[in-house]
DNA sequence: ATTATTTGTGAAAAATTGTTAACAGGATGA
DNA sequence: TCATCCTGTTAACAATTTTTCACAAATAAT
């Protein structure tokens, strides 16, 4: 298994058991993203790496029962969630909304990682299954054929590079990033590559999806700082 | 569950236990194998057909953990444990021999319903990888007998390597995977085999399969990376 | 307005893949 | 047995993609 190590997304407002937590799941190679509340945790998964969420039934604010339904709407992303109840109620909620999992404080840690590293494998074969299309400015973006399709319904043949980048800002719309950024997203070399070839690609790009570069409106350069993604999904 | 509905086996040695599991299960649809010992309810599985197996921890003569340890052994059906104590070991070990969930006695039905639910959803996107007969882009792809049969009904006789490559591919759909691992896949040694035979294989692939080297939909060629199967699976 | 910095663009260079042809070894069959 | 065909592999060269580079254009700062 060559593939990159598992994105989890950690909820936990309890600063202990958080860290705990990551520093566990972390020894095993998954990549850890951790975070104390509910939207700061949206603001990851929107991103749309992430593998698996475990959070907090019991939040500040927005709660884990809420982030589950809301996700559940529209992701198929692993879910456990994390109690320190043992309530029927809550329990059954949680799993009906979707939740694949549900888990009580003091919770053991090895039944906790055989928990996860089961619906990683579960959630690996369903991602492989799902495919995400994003449609903006009467352009088609299927990204898991990896093709583009315009409104006149012509292919649009990206190649590696351009298909990567327009995955990184498809799934960031409206956020601006800078080209070490955008680099480290789409190169597959060790060593330093030149922060000119983000401009070269961004340009490609523009040609072939039909951007004027002296009035964009997909991809918005913001001076001095990268690119931003501005086009209207829908 | 627009299509049949799927199939649940229940091993289970108390009679009263068992058939509440089946009338409650059996109410929402589900097809249900009921059996009383491991030995029987093998004999159900080795057909195949079944999607979710629901098993006592505690049974006479082989148990539930030796039941999911064979059978995760042989294939990717889901897993429910059921035990009459709250005991952490068994638990432990049961998940981490691939058991999905593991539920105790006494349980309540609506939060096992939800788990029967979520992990039905889960293992249907397995069911459909780990399955015999693909099919993509109009063209029938038998594992088992290797032969592949275009749209038009027409006899498509692939070699040994080709048939070996095209199998790695319709088994990890949308996975980037490199020159190096494809080659371990189809010969059996690691030693210097020159990674152009993989460029070679595929293209001949190309060929047979009526993907336009140009713009292919089946293998997307990912530059400086390897190569990804992108055909949308059906 | 002038200067400095940042971005756009075209073309060349480097890296990677596509394609054809050829060769060795094994299987097939007369 | 021998000739023939087929497969897997390798080599060589063409084509493509990625990256770099140079300089023009645009933007921001003084």
């Amino acid at each position: 298994m060559s593939t990159r190590p598992a994105h989890i997304v950690i909820v936990e407002d309890e600063p202990i058991t958080r860290s705990a937590l990551v520093s566990y799941l972390g020894s095993f190679g998954y990549r850890i993203s951790e975070c104390d509340t509910a939207e700061k945790a949206e603001k990851i998964l929107a991103q749309g790496t992430a593998d698996l969420l475990i959070a907090d039934i019991n939040l500040q604010g927005k709660d884990g029962l809420e982030i589950t339904r809301e996700q559940r709407a529209r992701s198929e992303i692993g879910i456990i969630l994390l109690s320190g109840r043992t309530d029927d109620v809550d329990r059954i909620v949680g799993l009906e909304l979707g939740a694949d999992d549900y888990v009580c404080k003091p919770f053991n840690r090895r039944e906790l990682l055989a928990r996860v590293k089961n619906l990683l494998r579960r959630t690996a074969a369903m991602r492989a299954l799902t495919r995400k299309v994003f449609h903006f400015n009467g352009l088609t973006f299927d990204v898991a054929s990896r093709q583009v399709t315009s409104a006149a319904g012509e292919q649009i043949v990206l190649t590696r590079a351009e298909y990567e980048l327009l995955r990184v800002f498809v799934t960031n719309p409206g956020t601006v990033m800078g080209r070490d950024r955008l680099i480290m997203a789409i190169t597959h070399r060790q060593d330093g590559t030149n922060t000119r070839t983000i401009d070269v690609l961004v340009q490609r790009l523009r040609a072939k999806l039909g951007d004027d570069p002296k009035a964009p409106r997909i991809f918005t350069t913001s001076h001095g700082e990268g690119y931003v993604f501005t086009a209207q999904l829908d």
